[in-house]
DNA sequence: AACTATTTATAAGA
DNA sequence: TTCTTATAAATAGTT
């Protein structure tokens, strides 16, 4: 617009230059605000001149906000990237991706725990309940493998004892045939039984089944650590 | 530009906006490309319209690096200022609050899905297993409610479209009356027979479920729309 | 999505 | 820079 009709090249003469960038940032600022203003839109632009000098604008002046939404809306459409290596010079913008994971990241736990499915359409019910369907396989199937696990040491370990067991009572017995003698030895002078039935019973549990409680008195010492695990602290009810 | 004056105020109209925001977003975008080749500019601009979409423009397609560019001008700017409520020393810590809550969410995400189970306790299988038991029939009973919902929709149109089709059958067998009488007028002459028969199965589907194509003529024309109803377009293969 | 009467933006000149 | 002016572009209202 202007006389003289306009290539899209770069303006070789420097203060023809300088105008024109003066002349159309003005136009190109006032657009923004227009578009936002008429269409209520949320605009953020930003405009480095040659010699690096900052022009800016943005609805309602909150860039950094605009800027964040940005940041939240391309991130959830590019997926996970390796954001480690690169430039740790922006500390907001680090800032604003991990805001913007943590929040894909809760909306997602919260699907998994069936809530907040209102936003959720058909097909990704459907698919959110096949993953369910299959995370809970793997999860049983992991779970009959520990139990497995415990059963065959418990069993092992009960052999164990039943051998001990046997030990003592042979042991036992012979203390009693011992006493026996020593009683009839003794039974001249007083008449006293023996007491050795009573040593009988105390390891005498084999047959019964882990279940119940397992893993020893772990149980209860680290209650709380368990929990965490599934849910984390955050997500527990406020003390 | 164009017919009358624009004033700088939200447009009411919902259709008019969209439009002008249509037309006015390619205008914005062409004219920020314009001031970024021909005045050697670099600039980034990002538009969100009412409803939420993302529109982005950037010179040389590198909007994080200038926006990177941005953070750091702006923080060397605002630098003598308290930039935030809390303490400036303070944002590596929050940085990595925020990435150990990353990691435990993501944690928690993969039990979820059924992966990383080896350091779970039984218990802790057993808590998940429940949980997502019950998430399960928590995404169920929403898949049902959506489908019900559909499945109602869909036959209070097929009901509508019955109606129509009566309406046009009993139209038809007007018609064929009148055909009759012709011809019974015309058989003096000539003896030919009336062609109503033909006319009358087109409409005179009655009876049979909507899915398969009960809106008469409409479905030339409109077959999307009722897939829609069950699909939204965004579920629907890409064109 | 096209069309067109107008308004705007702006290139060139001062 | 700023103002002016001729002209190119953008676009509001309409079809």
């Amino acid at each position: 617009m202007g006389r003289g009709r306009v290539q899209l090249k770069r303006i070789e003469n420097k203060i023809n230059r300088q105008v024109t960038f003066s002349k159309r940032r003005s136009g190109l600022l006032k657009k923004a605000h227009e578009i936002s203003v008429l269409c209520d839109a949320e605009v953020a632009l930003i405009v480095f001149s040659t010699k690096g000098k900052l022009f800016e604008y943005s609805t309602d002046s909150c860039m950094e906000r605009i800027l964040e939404r940005y940041e939240r809306y391309s991130y959830s459409e590019r997926q996970l990237q390796p954001n480690d290596i690169s430039n740790p010079g922006s500390w907001t913008i680090e800032h604003a991706k991990l805001k913007a994971r943590v929040e894909i990241l809760q909306r997602n736990q919260s699907h998994f725990m069936g809530q907040e499915l209102d936003t959720l359409s058909l097909k990704e019910l459907q698919s959110l309940e096949h993953q369910l369907d299959s995370a809970v396989k793997h999860i049983r199937s992991r779970k009959n493998q520990l139990m497995f696990e415990s059963i065959s040491d418990l069993q092992k370990k009960d052999k164990l004892l039943q051998e001990q067991n046997n030990l003592l009572s042979k042991k036992v017995k012979e203390k009693e045939k011992n006493l026996a003698e020593q009683a009839q030895w003794e039974q001249q002078n007083d008449g006293l039984s023996s007491p050795s039935e009573l040593l009988m019973q105390p390891f005498n549990n084999s047959g019964s089944y882990p279940m119940g409680g397992a893993n020893g008195g772990e149980d209860d010492d680290t209650p709380t650590y368990r929990v965490n695990a599934v849910l984390p602290s955050w997500m527990l009810p406020p003390k």
